[in-house]
DNA sequence: TATTATTGTGTACTACAAACACAATGATTT
DNA sequence: AAATCATTGTGTTTGTAGTACACAATAATA
């Protein structure tokens, strides 16, 4: 028995239409009508990805949000998986375009599968014009977490936001959708992954102060941690290299640089270095 | 340009069909041949779930696979999401299905996105007489593992299936697709797993032995232990009762019962225990 | 009854984690 | 120029957890 229930099905009834044409190369570009009415046939349906992309400043961790045109709401940057695109390069591809970085630490952390993953439940509708669009469907998505250089970032907002800004991690406002759910799961990940992975390689600039990476660590785990014992458990890595250099600048007795050391870093992973910090 | 291709494309090019009845009760049941030819009026496309089922016999961690008719390979055991289901509730039900068993601890680990996940590249077609199926499409998969008792399981087949059997994890074949590299994912998520959650609860039966234990954490680790140290860290964990009565029938001295004491383990739980055993 | 493989238990040593204090510095204030 | 201030740089002590290790007790077997 066939019969009316919502827009839920349509993307998975399916007749006819191949398409070519696209090779990795050639990626097609498309309005964003076309996008809405015949993203189907270029991307994947059912399934898309989530960038929680953390950066560190003021001794604060921030994230980069996407504030959507009209509702300026705001949400994770996302996107969709070409038919034949590797999930993780979709994710790079979405980062590259967000930020303009290459080459970001990137970890997959969890796959969102609750079936009110859907936006038409959330009020969120395709732009005037279009009635039925597989983007309405509902949607599990992978999210992935990064590690940037705040400095480095220009946030690039898409065509479909208003901006695209860092936000404090602590004020975030409510997100669509369950981001703020991913978000949190992100966070958690990410504070688990401090034992294997010194983030404060990617979250610091190259040269940064022993205080610096000690507030990164703290604004992580969001708990105070020990100035000395701090000092010791990294220094004792020997994946650090200190430099003849003090930043000058602020107030009070200026604090040594330090920078991480290639070589030793590499050296020390193949040891398997845990770096444990509680 | 418009072109005759793969199949690949086939399922994101859509018209439209809409269906009704699909409520949770209410699951359909489709013979074979319309689960391959409709199957995506009420599955998910392009996206599958699957199952590494772990179990422990014989001193030997044990995963549960599947292996195909006519063409007698094996697989994990999978399936596929309901339009409106929960992406952990379709592996639930998935496991349910081949175990017979409820309530079992169940975790994500990874999502599979190469691709050439994609049936067809890998000489997997429909069954004779269909000729263009959803399931010949390219498909991302969400990994779970499950910690079973061995005991308790009935393994059962399904439609698609010659037979479902434990392999010893040492002992698996070349498995289709990316399956070994999922089980292997699988494993080395159990690995770290084993620190925050202590997984005899459910891969030994009610009342084990020591020594039990401790080759339970041998095999997983793939590494011998000291025998008194791990005795100390378990029982230092205060989450194990010892009875009154020893384990009979085993040549040579005979070890003491234990059983998890669920009172003591939720309330060192709630304290964020850690289980350390490396 | 002797033998054998395995279980049950305790202690010394080592490494890491946590707690803690004071001198040195560079900018700021007086 | 001198005093003040907040912060940096450094080392010792104590406690806890991990590792290495040995011998007596036991139940089945020879």
């Amino acid at each position: 028995m066939c019969n009316i229930n919502t827009l839920h099905n349509f993307y998975r009834h399916t007749f006819f239409l191949y398409i070519s044409g696209m090779g990795k190369a050639k990626r097609p570009k498309l309005s964003t009508h076309e996008f809405f009415e015949k993203g189907h046939l270029h991307y994947l349906t059912h399934i898309s990805i989530d960038n929680v992309i953390f950066g560190f400043h003021d001794n604060q961790l921030k994230v980069l949000l996407l504030e959507w045109k009209e509702t300026h709401r705001w949400c994770l940057p996302g996107g969709f998986i070409f038919a034949d695109e590797h999930i993780e390069e979709a994710a790079i591809r979405s980062l590259k375009s967000r930020t303009g970085l290459d080459n970001i630490y990137l970890q997959q952390f969890y796959a969102f599968g609750d079936p009110n993953r859907e936006r038409t439940k959330h009020g969120i509708s395709p732009p005037a014009g279009i009635k039925k669009s597989w983007l309405s469907e509902r949607f599990i998505t992978v999210g992935y977490y990064a590690l940037v250089e705040f400095s480095k970032v220009v946030p690039k907002p898409d065509e479909f936001s208003e901006s695209c800004q860092w936000w404090d991690i602590e004020k975030v406002p409510t997100l669509i959708l369950d981001h703020n759910h991913i978000l949190e799961k992100a966070l958690q990940s990410l504070r688990l992954n401090l034992n294997d992975y010194p983030v404060g390689k990617d979250l610091l600039p190259q040269k940064f102060t022993m205080p610096e990476l000690q507030r990164l660590y703290e604004t992580i785990l969001g708990k105070q941690l020990d100035r000395r014992n701090f000092q010791k458990k990294i220094l004792a890595l020997d994946i650090l290299e200190r430099l003849n250099e003090r930043k000058q600048g602020g107030a009070h007795k200026a604090p040594f640089l330090y920078k991480f050391d290639q070589r030793k870093y590499e050296k020390a992973m193949k040891q398997g270095l845990k770096f444990g910090l509680q």
